[in-house]
DNA sequence: GAGTCATTCGTTG
DNA sequence: CAACGAATGACTC
């Protein structure tokens, strides 16, 4: 058991997913900028490993493209399935596999 | 210490 | 318009 796997920058993902509304999706750029770093990667880094799954709802973090990006540690797959059904479930639509509505998109 | 990654941007064909 | 490669920052083994 290890505590110590969340660091600080884990820590500022995390509670900007955390603050994004239900019925809202946000990308890895706008959380990258949100807490300050010039690489979405890092971000994905952080959600794919989520130690505060459900916690942290991942899923409400999509690509900047407007793409569903990844989830569970699968860019595609029947997990990434699971994840549209869930957004769509909150109110966000997809279409195509992209987001329909862009304005469901949550800002910082 | 090196490799990997759920990304994004820019350039080239 | 479409596709590919390079860049970037952090995490894990």
């Amino acid at each position: 058991m290890k505590e110590t796997r969340l660091t600080d920058f884990q820590r500022r993902v995390y509670d900007a997913i955390s603050r994004v509304p239900r019925g809202k999706v946000t990308t890895y750029k706008l959380v990258a900028a949100a807490i300050g770093c010039g690489s979405c990667r890092a971000v994905g880094q952080a959600l794919r490993r989520n130690p505060f799954a459900p916690k942290v709802p991942c899923h409400r973090v999509i690509a900047s493209d407007l793409t569903i990006g990844g989830f569970a540690g699968e860019r595609t797959g029947p997990r990434i399935r699971s994840k549209l059904a869930l957004l769509k479930a909150e109110g966000v639509r997809f279409s195509g596999g992209r987001l329909a509505d862009k304005r469901r998109l949550f800002m910082f």
